[in-house]
DNA sequence: TTTATTCTTGACTATTTTGCTCGGGTATTG
DNA sequence: CAATACCCGAGCAAAATAGTCAAGAATAAA
């Protein structure tokens, strides 16, 4: 599997996301912020997160994203897939002709890798992270900076 | 983790040598062939794995490479650690100032993972792979193939 | 001792991916 | 209608990936 930034950033929004999820859609320019991720960049990830049916937008005054299921049915190895399309360790693609058609050295070696990955990723839901308390109180702290830095910053007025 | 082609081609060229181990050196332009690997790229992937202790180059005609280890005393992991520098999932290398000097929402499931993924590949050795029937029959099926070609195209006269 | 063989090294290059910007849309609310 | 926010596509710089090319050094065999 393909782990890079891409599928961090879009587990991080997704986190985000499920921990203000009772509050009301949250826009892309606060994720933005608190998490300090372009916001042109999370467009494109959102684009990709709603196709797969992880998110829903709401547009409007007021909108926002919001998960599209409960957190408990939405897996960590669903966001990575669904923003890095190139989930595959192996070339083959599991097919077996990675080599002239035939099966290369390492074949099962890596079939066996990706499957392990992906159980284990495929095991974690969104909820079962959200709950717990060292992530909340680093949510709580990323409150708090937003909300400094409102004062500090705060909108034009309209 | 990072699992690229790179990793794949040192994993791969790292078995090729475990199964011809016992008729001394094999040459990269061997590997080459046999693997469908570049031979430049050989050089540069065996450059790594020699400062690292995996393989040992013997110089001279009748030369080439061999394991500086036995294959039950050479993991996986290694091998991929050795080529691929950047072996981290996460950005803060573990240190936990992910995001501002603090840790970020993500920190604790990369972490989890990236242990998950070194340990499994931590667990398997060249020989247990190498012994394996499957992977026995491909690399008789290889060296069919590599004398098929020697027979059709062979080195020119000294 | 010459020569062929093979490792060894470094610099250079093409392609792809990543992370991001910009400029426009479109739907919705007040 | 105007502000908000999603939506969409083109483009782009920097880095990583996956190589190539050229020259050199050690060694075994002729």
């Amino acid at each position: 599997m393909k782990l890079s930034t891409k599928g961090r950033y879009a587990v991080t929004a997704m986190m985000d996301l499920a921990i203000h999820d009772r509050e009301g859609p949250v826009t892309l320019a606060e994720i933005s912020q608190t998490q300090g991720i372009s916001l042109s960049y999370l467009e494109q990830l959102f684009a990709k997160l709603r196709k797969r049916g992880l998110v829903e937008g709401v547009r409007g005054p007021g909108g926002g994203y919001r998960l599209a299921r409960m957190p408990n049915r939405i897996t960590v190895a669903e966001i990575i897939t669904a923003v890095d399309e190139n989930v595959d360790v192996m070339r083959c693609h599991g097919d077996g002709n990675c080599q002239d058609g035939e099966r290369c050295l390492t074949h099962e070696l890596w079939q066996e890798l990706s499957q392990r990955l992906y159980e284990f990723l495929d095991g974690i839901t969104l909820d079962q992270f959200v709950e717990r308390p060292e992530i909340r109180e680093i949510a709580r702290r990323q409150d708090e900076e937003s909300k400094r830095m409102n004062f500090v910053f705060p909108r034009p007025a309209a």
